[in-house]
DNA sequence: ATAGTTATTGTAAAAACTTGCAATAAGGAA
DNA sequence: TTCCTTATTGCAAGTTTTTACAATAACTAT
């Protein structure tokens, strides 16, 4: 678990406490590469931390979203899922069969800097998935 | 009811069945001009048809999605919306106080348009929440 | 080290959403 | 109209996600 104690000053020094919990579930998304559901981080992280619980998963990785610890995103089929905030890219789901491609951050870039500069809200890089169709489904 | 009828050769020349289900769930959806949880949907619809169960409301609207009669978004806090696929615009969501503001899609046409000559999808033009963090929660 | 403050957690229950399967009924053919 | 086929629905149960509130345990200051 030792590893996730580089995420401690940060949290400390925005006033948050450190607790197992949230050790526990930072770890686990420090070994991962890929999306994972709140289920899936709760069965891995509960091994380190056994009196862990599932409201907590959703609570704790809701926390470290909203801190920009952690990235949120939501499958073609809404469900969620994180990861750590490192790589930025996106996806496309077909709204007939559900398949999913990623698309690069980069072609979202310069939108993401227009709609700040019209909103005024700031940080905007959410994990997003977008619908089509795709090249399969187009024929049939 | 009537109006509903407006969608009836659309769905039977794509082989689809009309049902008094399909019928009350569009007339919902045509006399109102925002989005719709399915349990609005159910709610408003059941007084239409009081057979009408909640399963069948989740799986028509999907249904009406996938036929491009209506259109899904995801609220802020990941919640399921639906409405008739007119209007295209966006929302950005505060991922600190769960504020909304509209974006128009004005703003995405390009994208879409690269995202579908790279990825071969066709008819990407899902409504989208996006995360950033509004001016006010930029203060604190 | 000890006590106080309050952020964080666990518990229990609800709300939101999905799924499998048998029953129904829409649309086509006789 | 009547029968047939099968898309669509209802039912029942399951999974996922959220919430309220009391109990716990980090951190701070003494």
């Amino acid at each position: 678990m030792s590893c996730a104690t580089e995420y401690v000053p940060q949290l400390r020094s925005l006033g948050y406490r450190i607790t197992p919990q949230r050790m526990a579930i930072l770890h686990v998304l420090r070994h991962s590469d890929k999306h994972l559901s709140p289920r899936d981080v709760y069965k891995k992280a509960k091994k380190d931390f056994p009196r862990l619980t599932e409201p907590t998963v959703y609570r704790t990785l809701d926390f470290l979203a909203k801190n920009g610890l952690a990235r949120p995103a939501r499958t073609g089929k809404g469900r969620l899922q994180y990861e750590l905030a490192q790589t930025d890219h996106h996806h496309i789901a077909c709204r007939v069969c559900g398949n999913e491609v990623e698309v690069d951050h980069q072609l979202l870039e310069n939108l993401y800097g227009r709609m700040e500069s019209t909103s005024g809200y700031a940080r905007i890089d959410s994990h997003v998935t977008f619908f089509g169709v795709c090249p399969n489904c187009q024929k049939a």
